[in-house]
RNA sequence: GGAGCGGUAGUUCAGUUUGGUUAGAAUACCGGCCUGUCACGCCGGGGGUCGCGGGUUCGAGUCCCGUCCGCUCCGCCA
């Protein structure tokens, strides 16, 4: 007699004694009878306990599901009239001779089979919500992912080496979560943003192809896409350009698309360089599966009398863009009124519109509070230039080019979905040509875009204006989502200390804080570059979830909490002790 | 740090606009009936600090203030 899996059981098994263990889906009483679908990792069959056998079994508690049971019976085809024909084990059952109960069950917190459960109550049962159906395939099918990325790797020469998670702090970029030290009292580790530097290390070591799938860790606000830890497949490879890196990470994820998904993606990948991205789309990470563009007007409006586009057009950060929504002309006050208020949110003061009602008649076929303000060049202007068309609809951002970026950038993708007009399917598109560095307003200081390490465009930075140069960073976006980022990086000592000084960190700094990068630079770096795929991100949009949190077993809250363990929690005196640490400001529970 | 939505049986929700009898439904749970069920069916039962605290009122699930928690977004996230 073999032990079997329920969903593996078929007519070929008919007349065989087996045996099987699993969860009790649901039981029905029936008379005498009793009928129990058995479920496992493989699938359910239905357990019969015939009345015309002496009972083999007592199940005291008759509460409905999730009983852990072996049993053990002949396989026998069922009676003619009850074939489940939904079920692949439907025309079997299992006649049992005995029943062991492995264990009993709690009324589960919720139904499994219920679609909407608040998250909370899903969250502190996890290990319940994990049973569901569409929660097995989603790990599952995140495992999968991830196997898939593995083994291309590895056949591709590429060695998985794990680095530290006990690290020192991440200059700029995000807030570190932060390990007090027992053995050395008052300092801290700090938990990895990335394994940056680590890699580049392997690099200057000679593995010249490293990955690894890495945990890391941020200490920001939480998203439906963001959690405090989360992981990336992180990549590092010697003796390559921009070239070879983009060239050999596209050809893995069409891989992954088309084991994973049995999706074909372009070959090659689209490249947009992130002046056209930030022009055409406002965002740096377009969702190309929309086909609304944003059009330029700055230059139209420099002359005109309205205020409100006139100062944007002379002001050199200033911008004026277009939006033309086609058929948009029958969107009511209403719903413009509530596109007005989402465009708020990005703080555009306003969102002006033009209906194009008839674009034959001129200014009479026009339709907007703002018409009388503009003069017939700017109106030509506007329609030759948007390429409107009657029945269209055109919004106006006049801001900060920042401001109008960000508005019409997301107004665009808002619109796209309230419209129907989003291109089902997938449109990945590299990003490249970076800013290297932006200005820090607040710290009135250069800002690295991507990271310290990442190479310049140009290498000899002397007299140039650090606000045009461009980087060898590339972003890889799929649908709107930026699934994956990196870079060549520097490679010589002396340039990198450059950078690290025209980002305000002088020689002294440089050397306490990376040193050690400095040093290793010296000691043959070998050109390198490489990319971190979110493999969180990757994973929700291939299972077509909204939030990672779908795809993560454990994750967390929005306040970064865990409902499950209700970590984090207090430390007792004794272990503060230790550490050397003493708490300031008491929370809620210290009273 | 800010904006919005939500919190009522174990669960999913109705009830809140317009304050008024004992807060309902479905499902789950418990008991009974049913000889082939598979979302079984039928009968009966138990189950509520309406998130928490304060206020207004003769009276608050409902109105006001505060607070906690969950979600979405802005800021933040090299």
């Amino acid at each position: 007699m073999r032990t079997r899996l329920c969903g593996q059981l078929g007519r070929s098994d008919i007349g065989e004694t087996v045996s099987v263990a699993g969860w009790v889906l649901n039981r029905r009483d029936h008379g005498g009878v009793i009928f129990i679908d058995l479920r496992d990792r493989s699938g359910h069959v239905q357990v019969v306990a015939d009345p015309d056998h002496p009972a083999p079994f007592e199940i005291a508690d008759k509460s409905r599901n999730e009983f852990v049971l072996s049993v053990t019976g002949q396989i026998r085809a069922r009676p003619e009239g009850t074939v489940n024909p939904d079920l692949a084990t439907g025309e079997i059952e299992i006649l049992a001779e005995r029943i062991d109960l492995l264990n009993r069950c709690e009324p589960l917190p919720f139904q499994l089979d219920e679609e909407d459960i608040g998250e909370a109550t899903r969250l502190k049962y996890r290990f319940v919500d994990l049973r569901r159906p569409f929660m097995q395939h989603a790990l599952r099918n995140r495992h999968r992912i991830i196997s898939t990325l593995r083994q291309f790797l590895e056949r591709h020469e590429f060695v998985e080496i794990e680095t530290p998670v006990l690290t020192r702090p991440t200059p700029e970029g995000a807030r570190d979560y932060l390990v007090p030290s027992r053995t050395h009292p008052g300092e801290f580790f700090s938990l990895p943003q990335s394994p940056q530097l680590f890699k580049q290390l392997l690099m200057v070591s000679g593995f010249e192809r490293y990955f690894q799938i890495a945990r890391c860790f941020r200490d920001e606000d939480l998203r439906a896409d963001r959690q405090p830890e989360f992981t990336q497949l992180d990549i590092e490879v010697s003796f390559m350009d921009e070239n070879g890196v983009m060239q050999l990470m596209e050809q893995l994820i069409r891989h992954c698309f088309k084991v994973v998904l049995d999706v074909g993606l372009p070959d090659p990948l689209p490249i947009l360089s992130y002046h056209e991205a930030m022009s055409r789309y406002g965002i740096d990470r377009p969702d190309l599966r929309i086909d609304l563009e944003l059009t330029d007007l700055t230059d139209l409006m420099k002359e005109v009398e309205f205020k409100v586009f006139s100062g944007p057009a002379n002001d050199p950060e200033g911008r004026i863009a277009a939006l033309r929504v086609p058929g948009g002309s029958s969107l009511s006050r209403a719903q413009i009124d509530q596109y007005t208020e989402f465009v708020g949110q990005y703080g555009a003061r306003g969102l002006a519109w033009i209906k194009i009602n008839d674009a034959a008649a001129g200014r009479d076929g026009l339709q907007s509070p703002i018409l009388k303000f503009l003069p017939d060049e700017a109106v030509a202007g506007i329609i030759g230039r948007t390429r409107s068309e009657t029945g269209d609809l055109v919004f106006f951002g006049a801001d900060k080019a920042l401001i109008v970026n960000a508005a019409l950038g997301a107004l665009r993708v808002r619109l796209g979905h309230d419209l129907d007009r989003v291109e089902p399917g997938w449109k990945p598109v590299w990003v490249v040509d970076f800013p290297l560095v932006g200005w820090n307003r607040d710290e009135k200081r250069w800002q690295a875009l991507h990271h310290p390490f990442t190479a310049p465009k140009d290498a000899d930075l002397s007299g140039k204006d650090p606000g045009q140069l461009l980087s060898r960073a590339y972003d890889m976006v799929l649908n709107g989502v930026e699934i994956g980022g990196g870079s060549i990086r520097i490679h010589q000592s002396g340039l990198q200390k450059e950078i690290l000084n025209l980002l305000g960190i002088d020689d002294r700094e440089a050397g306490e804080k990376f040193g050690f990068l400095l040093d290793a630079l010296k000691y043959g770096a070998p050109p390198h570059g490489g990319i971190a795929f979110g493999i969180d991100r990757l994973a929700a949009m291939m299972t077509g979830v909204e939030s990672i949190r779908e795809v993560i077993a454990f994750p967390k809250t929005q306040k970064a909490s865990c409902l499950l363990t209700e970590a984090p929690n207090q430390a007792d005196a004794g272990q503060l002790g230790e550490l050397g640490l003493k708490i300031k400001t008491p929370g809620p529970g210290t009273r």
